[in-house]
RNA sequence: GGGGCGGUAGCUCAGCCGGUCAGAGCAGAGGACUCAUAAUCCUUGGGUCGUGGGUUCGAGCCCCACCCGCCCUACCA
C-alpha cells in the first residue's frame, strides 16, 4: 500500500447537469480521504473531471446555438471548476474528456482492445425514437394507443418508435462473466459496500451480453481509431479517463506509478459501469483492475432522493455561503454513512454547526487560548507533573487517533469523525473538571495550572492536525492561534502517524486568541 | 416476475460472527460552574427494535411469510 501511490478518483461529472450537492458530496469525501493519506506521508493522487462528449451535450449546445466545444468550455469554467473551489477541494488533476491527452489515450486503449480481439463489428437493433434521436431501452417501450395505435411508443416522452438496426462496434463483454465473478469472489473488497457488491454479483450471474460501444449517428465524441465513421460510445469513453489522466498511452512512466487506481468513488447509480464493464475492459486490454470501487448512497432531502425535478436540489454554494466550506465538508463527512443513503436537511446542518463546531470544537479552542492569554500572557507554559487526569487525556487522544485512522482505511469517514470528537469531548470535560480558573487564583498552584494549559494546548494541537483533512481553513486558523508553525512547521506537513506523541509544542510557544473558528450564526428559516 | 438494501427512543442514526444489545448524538427537563462563541460539565429517556410465525437454553441480530420505502433487473449519462 505505502509503496505505491494512493490514487483516488471521483466520477467525471457529465457537464450537462449543473453541480449539486450530490457531486459535492462525492468530491468532498474523496478530498478528505486523500488529504488524510497525504498527511500519513503517502504519495497521493486525487483526480476529478468532467465528461463532455455524447449526444445530449451536442443537442444542448445546438439548442443554445453554440458549438459543443464552446458549450462545454463555458460549463466547465463557470460551473464545474468553481465547484472545486467552493468546497475547497485539493485535487491533483482535472481531466476533461475533450482534452488531447484523453483523446490520445482513449484511442490507444481502443487499439489495444482491437488488437486483443475484444472488439467486433456487429449490429445493434432496438426501438429508436426519431424525435429524440436515440435508442430507447426495452423497459420504456410500450404499445401506443389512440393515434399511436399499432406503433410502439416511448414511455419516457411518448414519442413514436421505430425498430431500427444500427451497425456498431461491440465489446465482447460476455466473455468476461466468469472472470468477473472470480474477481468478486477473490476480492470481496473490489466492490463495496456489500449492498452494491450483491447487486453486481447477481447482475453478472445472470449472464452478460456484448456491449455496443460505438455510435455512428452523430459525431460529438472521439473517433474510433480504425474507423472514423464511428465515435466511441460516451460511457466507455468516459471510463477511460481514469487511465488517460494517469498517462496511459502518452506517459508510460507516470502511468505505471499511478495505475491501478486505489479507489474509484462512484454513486450507486453507476456502480455497474465501474464494477462490471470497466474491469472487463481492463482485463481485455491486459491491464490490472482497480483495487476498489466504492459506491455511496443517495442524499435524501426531506425523505426524497434529491433531484431538480422535485425542486429539492441544493447547490453547494447555498450551504457554503451560509456555513462555510469547512462546515460543509464536516457535515457531509460526519453526518452520513458513506455507502448508505442518508438524510440531510438545512436544520440538521445548522444544528450540527452550532452544537459540534461552534459550541464543541470552536469554543474549546477559544477557552484554551483565552486562558493561556490571561494566565500566562500568551506564552505556553511548560507542563509540570502529570496526574491521572492528564494521562486520561493522552490515552483518549491516542486511542481516538488510531481509531480514526483505521476508519479512514475502511472508507468510513463518519466513524473517523466520531472517534476524533471523543477528543473534543474529553478536552472540554477535562477543563471543566480541572477548573483551571480556580487553580489560577492560588499562586501556589502555578505549576498545576501550567500543566492543565499545556495539556489542553497539546490536545488542540492534535485536533488541528487530525481535523485538517476535513476542515483545512479552521485548522489553519487554529494552527496559527497555537503558534505552532514556528516550532513544528506547516500544518499540512504534520504526520498523522506521529500526531499522538505528546508534548510537541514547546514551552514559550506564543498562543494567541484569534477570531472564533466557527462563530455562532443567527440563522433564519432555511433558504430552500 | 426475479433480486438487493432498509424499516431500532420526538429527530438523525450505531448495534461485528445470536447471550448487559435495548444504545449514541440532537431536541426536551433538572442541576453545577464561569475560562470560553449565553459556551462547558453532570443527571434525566422506559422505545411492541415494521407485522405474524418458527429455530434456540437464549434473537433487532438466524429461518419463513407478510406490510411499507428505496433501488437493480444493461447500452440517457
Amino acid at each position: 500500500m505505502s509503496d505505491s501511490t494512493f490514487y483516488v478518483t471521483t466520477p467525471i461529472y457529465y457537464v450537462n447537469d449543473a453541480p449539486h450537492i450530490g457531486h459535492g458530496y462525492t468530491t468532498t469525501i474523496g478530498d478528505v480521504l486523500t488529504r488524510w493519506h497525504r498527511q500519513r506521508g503517502e504519495r497521493v493522487w486525487y483526480l476529478t473531471g468532467t465528461d463532455e462528449h455524447g449526444q445530449k451535450v451536442l443537442r444542448k449546445a445546438q439548442a443554445n446555438g453554440v458549438s459543443p466545444q464552446e458549450w462545454v468550455d463555458r460549463l466547465v469554467e463557470n460551473e464545474w471548476k468553481p465547484l472545486l473551489r467552493t468546497i475547497d477541494a485539493a485535487n491533483d488533476d482535472y481531466i476533461r474528456t475533450t482534452e488531447a491527452r484523453h483523446e490520445a489515450g482513449a484511442k490507444a486503449f481502443w487499439s489495444a482492445l482491437h488488437e486483443a480481439g475484444a472488439v467486433y463489428k456487429g449490429s445493434f437493433s432496438g426501438y429508436y425514437s426519431v424525435g429524440s434521436e436515440e435508442f430507447v431501452a426495452d423497459e420504456y417501450v410500450a404499445d401506443g394507443e389512440g393515434d399511436d395505435a399499432g406503433h410502439k411508443v416511448s414511455t419516457l416522452d411518448g414519442s413514436r418508435l421505430e425498430h431500427m438496426t444500427e451497425e456498431n462496434y461491440f465489446f465482447r463483454l460476455s466473455d468476461y462473466a466468469e472472470r468477473l465473478l472470480e474477481l468478486y469472489r477473490e476480492h470481496p473488497e473490489f466492490v463495496q459496500p456489500a449492498s452494491a457488491r450483491n447487486e453486481v454479483v447477481s447482475f453478472v450471474e445472470r449472464g452478460l451480453r456484448d456491449l455496443s460501444i460505438s455510435r455512428s449517428t452523430f459525431d460529438w465524441g472521439i473517433k474510433v481509431p480504425w474507423d472514423d465513421k464511428h465515435v466511441m460510445y460516451v460511457w466507455v469513453e468516459a471510463l477511460l479517463n481514469y487511465l488517460t489522466a494517469a498517462g496511459y498511452g502518452v506517459d508510460q512512466e507516470r502511468f505505471e506509478e499511478l495505475w491501478p487506481a486505489s479507489i474509484h468513488l462512484v454513486g450507486k447509480d453507476i456502480v455497474r459501469f465501474h464494477a462490471v464493464i470497466w474491469p472487463a475492459m481492463l482485463m481485455a486490454a491486459g491491464l490490472p483492475v482497480p483495487q476498489q470501487v466504492f459506491a455511496h448512497g443517495w442524499l435524501l432531502v426531506g425523505g426524497q432522493k434529491m433531484s431538480k425535478s422535485k425542486a429539492n436540489g441544493i447547490h453547494p454554494t447555498e450551504l457554503v455561503d451560509t456555513f462555510g466550506s469547512d462546515a460543509y465538508r464536516y457535515y457531509f463527512t460526519r453526518a452520513l454513512t458513506f455507502g448508505s443513503d442518508g438524510s440531510i436537511s438545512w436544520e440538521d446542518i445548522a444544528a450540527r454547526y452550532t452544537a459540534e463546531l461552534a459550541n464543541g470544537f470552536g469554543n474549546l479552542a477559544s477557552r484554551v487560548a483565552a486562558m493561556i492569554g490571561k494566565y500566562f500572557d500568551g506564552a505556553l507554559p511548560a507542563s509540570g507533573e502529570q496526574t491521572a487526569a492528564e494521562q486520561k487525556v493522552v490515552d483518549t487522544v491516542a486511542a481516538a487517533v488510531a481509531e480514526a485512522d483505521a476508519a479512514i482505511d475502511a472508507v468510513a469517514p463518519q466513524d473517523a469523525m466520531t472517534a476524533v470528537w471523543r477528543i473534543v469531548d474529553e478536552l472540554n470535560g477535562y477543563l471543566t473538571e480541572q477548573e483551571p480558573w480556580k487553580v489560577a487564583k492560588d499562586e501556589a498552584q502555578r505549576d498545576r495550572l501550567a500543566t492543565i494549559m499545556a495539556t489542553a494546548a497539546e490536545g488542540l494541537r492534535v485536533l488541528a492536525v487530525v481535523l485538517n483533512p476535513v476542515m483545512p481553513k479552521a485548522c489553519a486558523a487554529l494552527w496559527e492561534s497555537l503558534g505552532a508553525e514556528g516550532p513544528l512547521g506547516p500544518l499540512a506537513d504534520q504526520r498523522l502517524d506521529d500526531v499522538a506523541r505528546w508534548g510537541q509544542l514547546p514551552a514559550g510557544t506564543p498562543v494567541t486568541k484569534g477570531p472564533a473558528l466557527f462563530p455562532r450564526l443567527e440563522l433564519d428559516a432555511p433558504q430552500a
